[in-house]
DNA sequence: CGCTTATGGATACTGATACTATCCATCACA
DNA sequence: TGTGATGGATAGTATCAGTATCCATAAGCG
């Protein structure tokens, strides 16, 4: 495959392609003289990946190149290579939250994970995030949604449950480590749009008169 | 109030304060003489709330400024103001999929639509979003992962039920639809974060030795 | 009263991100 | 043999989210 038909194929401009090579998203394809590459199935759906995770994901480029770099690292343990992904997923932190809610947010969280028996470590980028995101919505008033956390911790169990069952059939290690890395972060878009349209739907129901 | 004490009380710098005056993301305060203004404290639950969605949801400040629109039009029915909001948080989608894909695709959402009897707007930029998501996902080759789009679509409703119940005991009009935008968009990151340490926490138990 | 600091308002500048555009010396192929 | 695509390099662009600077005025302190 020359790279207009990896374009053509993909509906990806050429000059894209080419940055996203000059990036390192891409691998270069294999030269058979110096100014003619060709690309294989691997590059197709390598790009395809690439680009579900910035169009429909909203990935920034930087971090689409580390979660295929943990992708590629597959020498690593599963554990650690999804760890990598996780945490180049999660942008670290500022805080906007007073600080009686950040306390009580720290203390509501760690019981929530120690009632769960969780084993999560300590510096997870995402205990930090749950930990804000909870401070914030006290600190807007919300506890009313704050108390539910463990209705919430619940169904997301039953998602991460599901996400493991249809992923341990899967053969080879690396499409094991791909599937779960797709599953997490496609799976973000396809909850936050069924929710959505959950919220709308109940919405119209409940309020067609104001 | 004066800018200066509304910036230490949220920690937002003054600059930062201002450039949300000007995008009118911030109502101005009451002028007191043509360079001297104080805030309220509804100013002060503005600012909280513009940072949380911007830092902790990644709401780029366009949208932030629609959302605060909707929730400021309070003679329009709640629906519309919710539809509003919902409408400026999904983006303007393009398409990264395989025309079988997309079929594909299409008919399991409308028949997921139909089998649970939501009432859904065919125009709701939600739905076309689920529809590239899933096609994304089978073309990547997680059919595995669509086949539960019903155990999704289940847990999702659990949310959405939730956060209706705890949002209808609030009194006031605004108040309800204040907490029912909140609890879209930072619930999104709560159940975001929280899958994630559920992932992490399942992969640890399951991968240890890789 | 004078002095330092803060303020509102306007305009300009910055750094990051994600591409696009242009160039050029080959290549492929009709 | 010439038309168009390609690899590689470099430069340019648009958008976003602030920062920085200036100025004339106002507040608070000694």
């Amino acid at each position: 495959m020359r790279i207009g038909e990896l374009s053509k194929a993909t509906g990806v401009p050429v000059p894209t392609i080419k940055y996203y090579l000059r990036e390192g998203l891409l691998p270069a394809g294999e030269l058979s003289s110096p100014n003619q590459a060709s690309y294989g199935d691997a590059h197709l759906r390598r790009l395809r990946l690439i680009r579900a995770l910035i169009e429909l994901a909203q990935v920034p480029v930087a971090t689409v190149k580390e979660i295929l770099e943990s992708l590629d690292a597959d020498t690593e343990p599963l554990h650690e290579q999804i760890g990598r992904a996780h945490r180049a997923l999660t942008p670290t932190r500022r805080l906007s939250a007073t600080d009686e809610a950040r306390t009580a947010a720290t203390t509501q969280v760690r019981d929530l994970i120690a009632a769960r028996g969780w084993s999560v470590e300590a510096d997870a980028p995402a205990l930090a995030t749950l930990v804000d995101t909870v401070a914030a919505l006290r600190t807007l008033g919300q506890e009313g949604l704050v108390a539910h956390l463990d209705d919430y911790a619940d169904a997301v169990e039953r998602f991460a449950r599901i996400e493991i069952e249809g992923v341990t059939k899967n053969p080879t290690r690396d499409q094991l480590a791909e599937s779960v890395v797709i599953g997490t972060i496609l799976g973000e878009t396809l909850i936050a749009s069924l929710r959505l349209l959950a919220q709308e739907s109940i919405s119209a129901d409940l309020w067609k008169d104001r």
